[in-house]
DNA sequence: GTCTATAGTTGGATAGAC
DNA sequence: GTCTATCCAACTATAGAC
């Protein structure tokens, strides 16, 4: 309808190409399906991006760049006792309120390994999910006043693994106790692996 | 070309299916590749299954009949204090022999998640992998000799989640040490949790 | 049972009017 | 910058000859 500068149009389809992503699966994310939601006209999309990859490709940047984590801020004003229970309830909240954007990660993750077009893509979300889980970890051994006996990269490596794998399974199940229980799992056995800190 | 018996036919095809899917990935096995891969007409397709739907549930039945665990032959001709290490070697090589066979699961799995025709597949690997997993530390505790202190149910779901996510860890970024070492760490930790049986 | 031919959709991409 | 119209390729599925 109206005239729009690039920059904000080609925002405004990520967000949509986005909703329709999470709503719809990655392979019924067509370019029609895009300009229906963002209501533009198909040719506008071509106008805007080269191809289809490439919109794939903003998407998949919004979404690590936007999960800056939830989990990081709700670890931001907790008492220590409280820590790593509130952690892991942020993260249980944000996975249940929006299992379908999660499954979309994966649906991304899968194609980028299959896909020449959207190489890199898989290892650009497991970069940032690894650092996201090293500031979880700094963060919580900061409030807690501990030190890590182990690499924090090791432990990083394994909290992503083991939170990824217990949120796959619940993607499937739908069991939320289950899912609760794995990651509080997962977080005692972390929490185990530091020592009180030195007082400096 | 020549005629056979339907169910023969059906397996025929289906292997044919498996084949692509593993190659190329979910949504470029179309029935056009699986009737080329099979060197069979198009309509031949058409005639053994009602539609694809039907070629992609028989995949999938296909894979999770024949996850008959390699792990638990492995599990069965080894001395006590290897057993553990040589079913996670056992695992790990599997894996890393046919990535995409495992990719593809996923893929399936994904699918499923979206698409009605498709719907349980999801559900079906799961209660397969749990079933595996079951046997497995089964056979584990009766090789070694111990008992579990926890549920094996609840083992059986912690090293599947596990499992999972450091294959899928894997497939990204083919860390074949991290791969070793993630799930050496699991079988560990789960080992830990098995107290000495009692004599009989 | 097997094949060819084709119907009927749908999707990515582009050309050209406005 | 935006929209309509259209091209072309690929797909699922079926009809009907053999």
């Amino acid at each position: 309808m109206t005239r729009l500068p690039i920059d904000q149009r080609r925002r405004q389809l990520v967000r949509a190409a986005l909703v329709v992503a999470t709503r719809e699966g990655l392979d019924r994310t067509t370019m029609r399906a895009i300009a229906a939601e963002a209501d533009v006209a198909l040719g506008v999309l071509h106008y805007c991006f080269t191809d289809k990859a490439e919109i794939l490709r903003a998407v998949a940047e919004h979404i690590h760049t936007a999960g800056l984590d939830v989990a990081l801020a709700a670890a931001g004003h907790q008492p220590p006792d409280r820590l790593v229970a509130s952690v892991v309830e942020a993260y249980v909240a944000m996975v249940v309120v929006a299992p379908r954007q999660y499954q979309l990660e994966l649906e991304l993750a899968m194609a980028s390994l299959r896909d020449p077009e959207l190489a890199g893509l898989a290892a650009d979300r497991q970069t940032t999910k690894l650092a996201n889980a090293r500031s979880v970890l700094d963060a919580v051994a900061d409030g807690v006043g501990l030190v890590w006996t182990v690499p924090v990269d090791v432990l990083a490596r394994r909290l992503t693994l083991e939170t990824d794998g217990a949120v796959l399974a619940w993607l499937i199940d739908r069991d939320d106790e289950a899912l609760a229980t794995a990651l509080h799992d997962t977080a005692g056995r972390l929490r185990a692996l530091g020592r009180p800190a030195p007082r400096p």
